[in-house]
DNA sequence: CTGTATCCTACGGGATACTG
DNA sequence: CAGTATCCCGTAGGATACAG
């Protein structure tokens, strides 16, 4: 942690929406974006669109555009987005720990009172 | 990844400033809160101390007020808050390479226009 | 030195309607 | 189906002043 890039990940994935749609790309590889608004409940089209649209520009996820009608897209994660698996993955179980972390500290004060 | 907590993660080191605190916490185990103030150039002083304040809710770091003329406080890290370290550790790593990454985008981008 | 207390603004994000 | 286009609002965060 030489000079504190924390920043600069914090921006890619930051973002009310963000690691949710990450995670859903994390576990079906093609996901169309319906197939998203339907998986993320009460996110709306123009949150998912501005979210996926900012997810592409940090090369983070790809935007494949099958020429039909009715039109089919596919977003999936680039190999660049994948390296952030990891990170998603500690974050993850980090978050659970701190859940019940907290949790029993809230415990030990309720005993006290 | 079972059933996504990334939320949390995220929740508790979300902010504009807190990893920058979290940073100088983790090179330096007690930092006083101007010592801080000093450390993060841009900060201002609400900031800081509502930062702190959160992280404090969090359990992340600890607060311990000297009873002394002039006030002396000390900030550091909790032991839970030291199980952060890995995850911002990846994250700083990350950036970097997102940084580079990113950087070589444009080039290539660059050379074709 | 280590903070509160106000006031203010920018912007992330929501609701809704429309379109190729 | 996969999006724009508007309009709107709450709140994170900034500037500044005051205080124990």
């Amino acid at each position: 942690m030489s000079e504190c890039k924390v920043d600069t990940a914090l921006e890619a994935i930051v973002g009310k929406w963000k690691h949710k749609i990450l995670f859903h790309m994390i576990k079906q590889d093609k996901i169309r974006f319906n197939e998203l608004k339907r998986s993320i409940p009460g996110i709306t089209q123009k949150m998912l669109t501005s979210q996926l649209r900012e997810l592409e520009q940090h090369d983070l996820i790809t935007r494949k555009v099958y020429a039909q009608v009715p039109p089919k897209v596919e977003y999936s994660l680039t190999e660049h987005g994948k390296s952030l698996i990891p990170i998603l993955s500690m974050m993850s179980v980090w978050g659970e720990e701190h859940v019940k972390h907290v949790e029993s500290l809230y415990r030990e004060t309720d005993e006290k009172a």
